[in-house]
DNA sequence: CTAATACCTGACTAATTTGGTAGGGTATTT
DNA sequence: AAATACCCTACCAAATTAGTCAGGTATTAG
């Protein structure tokens, strides 16, 4: 049950973002690394991904770097977790078939018990990150239940 | 985010031993990977950690078998994850130092705004899977929030 | 125009984790 | 004494992780 480095950095990198976000120029991810104490060159695959996503821009060139494609308000942890991490499922078999209900290597189908917990615990991480925005981050407000 | 299959395979194989708890005889290890579908000697593997946390005990011999150490209602699936996956934790940096809070790795103390976000995380998970036992499993009763 | 900055990309890699197997042992009971 | 079933160590292949390397390309300050 634990995120990569890769999560972890995203977030933290996003935070970074949503501090400058409004001062009318990018953010070097050069800066970045160096203030967040993360390589250059791996923080660069973790902008590929989330520039792919959309959730972040990019601007090349001399005073270039990357800008929060939505106000911090508008991107929660839930989508950069997402977008590092994959779908957020504690185990495979209730992973992205969504409604379908595919039978599970297990063999047991709708009834099996374990199946519900997970459920529950999928969807309780989902409500948490999904409710959480940068802008909530950067005001320490804590996230309405 | 995800659960290893030596966690998912524990607990489907914790909610077989709830499901015979007061038969009188212990269930042997074979029948169990053979109706979960799991190899018998990786779920050795995994006896072995339950055996030496204390939530089962072993018979040897020819009707020998596991047992759980306490009733269904006494054994959460908290106790099961932990034991095979370690502690539930988001991130590294606020693994089981404890109220210590030893300054990590990003070199950010209390002040690391993404910290507040896990610290949430974790506890929202260990107090979901910390209320749930094999008893509420067996019933497919949703534990109370 | 050109040098510097900074993004962009693919390939590679060492270490760790994962999900097992193999092959024996030891205790107990029928 | 033979069968059953737990016990234990060691090994292994594949995947994942957390990077590094070595370049490329776009843009702009001067």
């Amino acid at each position: 049950m634990r995120l990569s480095a890769k999560g972890e950095y995203g977030v933290r990198a996003m935070i970074h973002l949503a501090l400058h976000y409004g001062d009318g120029d990018p953010v070097p991810l050069s800066r970045i690394a160096m203030e967040e104490n993360i390589s250059r060159q791996y923080l660069e695959q973790i902008f590929l991904l989330l520039r792919r996503s959309g959730l972040i821009y990019s601007v090349r060139g001399v005073k270039g770097g990357y800008v929060l494609s939505s106000p911090p308000g508008e991107i929660f942890v839930g989508d950069i977790v997402r977008v590092l991490e994959g779908p957020i499922t504690p185990v495979d078999c209730l992973a992205e078939n969504g409604a379908r209900a595919e039978v599970p290597s297990c063999g047991k189908g709708e009834d099996c018990m374990a199946r519900k917990v997970w459920e529950r615990l999928r969807d309780q991480i989902n409500q948490l990150l999904g409710s959480i925005s940068l802008q909530d981050m950067m005001e320490c407000k804590q996230a309405v239940k």
